[in-house]
DNA sequence: GGACAACGGTATCAAAAGATACAGAGGTGA
DNA sequence: TCACCTCTGTATCTTTTGATACCGTTGTCC
């Protein structure tokens, strides 16, 4: 098991990582905890050291799915939230279980001024978080769903490190933002083409 | 006319308008010339004064709009790029006269530092960026064209004042993604909904 | 006036994706 | 074992959108 100091140490300054230390509190979360849910005020920022968050929008019935929050990342709808004293626009869940050290709101200002390093980290998640979303926007708008359903497989075998994908077609119809008949029909048509093979739950890529 | 000082008291610190004065140079546009090109490297962040800059990413043929950068706004790519000494991934071209006040990159770690009204405006501007992008992502997703198309009109006329919108059905394709063509149709619709009335390069709403 | 380019109208065809419906397979718990 | 639920396969039909092609109009520049 590693020590918290260790997790830390992604972020260079010494000072700040005592700083995280000092305000941050450690939190375990199991699969299905709910992090945040909208219309709830930001008054913790989570850092995740382990595991993941899924972060969504949900607008009159349908879901948006903006990003996972990752070891070392952080959330950026959050932090924005937190920074106003707004209330959250999204939902988080943890999607496994996870570690995070949670920041006090108020600490946000304070070490964007004090530490270099959270000050780049900052930006550079709020740049990484859009260029994700252009990402997808762009596949959205120009790839076919064949396309985006062959790319979510692969880059989540290149992820996962692993061949096996457990998902059902309805849940890759919600992340793809389509319905199940669409994505059955895909995948067998890949399974035809022997890209891949289908059973009950999970996806064996070739 | 306005004094430059006057201009950016959008920013409420007195010390940080001064520093601005300082170090911004003002820079004036002709609509239709370029701020930045994708590949060059961002030495000075603009602020847009008054007019607009369009800012989109050009990808395999593809164009995706990301923003217009209007008055009391910077850009936010450049902000980032500028921050990590990154090339621009981004093209940005005036679509009207424009006056910005261009900072110099160095200052921005500095003042994210110092100024507390800088740090407020650069969270606040990452944050409008994104929930910007969401929607277009969002609407892109679920809404048809015809409406997407309606709702830039109205959204145009509430935005200028103005009934009439200047744009050709070319352009107006470009804007959301699709061909002149189904442009046409939709509009050709709308007319005859009596919610329009068309005339060569311009669509006057009912 | 004539050449030329941009703009707009419309028809036809094809592809992509969504909606709906129904059936069967597998797993679980009483 | 039976009831029940989730997951998957598949067929049919419709809607939406894109692609192409062709033509007339308008405005501009020599």
């Amino acid at each position: 098991m590693d020590t918290l100091h260790q997790k830390l140490n992604f972020f260079s300054e010494p000072a700040f990582r005592e700083a995280l230390m000092e305000y941050g509190k450690l939190v375990t979360l199991k699969k299905g905890d709910v992090v945040v849910k909208e219309g709830q005020y930001v008054k913790f920022l989570p850092i995740v050291l382990s595991g993941s968050i899924r972060v969504y929008q949900q607008k009159e019935e349908r879901e948006i799915l903006l990003y996972y929050v990752r070891a070392q990342e952080t959330c950026t709808m959050s932090l924005a939230a937190a920074y106003f004293n707004n209330k959250s626009s999204s939902h988080g869940i943890a999607v496994e279980d996870t570690e995070l050290l949670i920041i006090p709101a108020d600490r946000i200002p304070v070490w964007q001024r004090e530490f270099l390093s959270w000050n780049r980290y900052v930006v550079q998640m709020f740049r990484s978080r859009y260029d994700e979303l252009i990402n997808s926007f762009q596949k959205m708008a120009f790839d076919h769903i064949p396309d985006r359903v062959w790319e979510y497989l692969t880059h989540t075998v290149t992820q996962t490190g692993n061949r096996v994908i457990a998902i059902s077609h309805q849940q890759l119809a919600h992340e793809l933002g389509t319905t199940r008949v669409v994505i059955s029909r895909i995948l067998k048509q890949l399974e035809k083409e022997k890209k891949l093979r289908l059973s009950r739950g999970a996806i064996h890529l070739s």
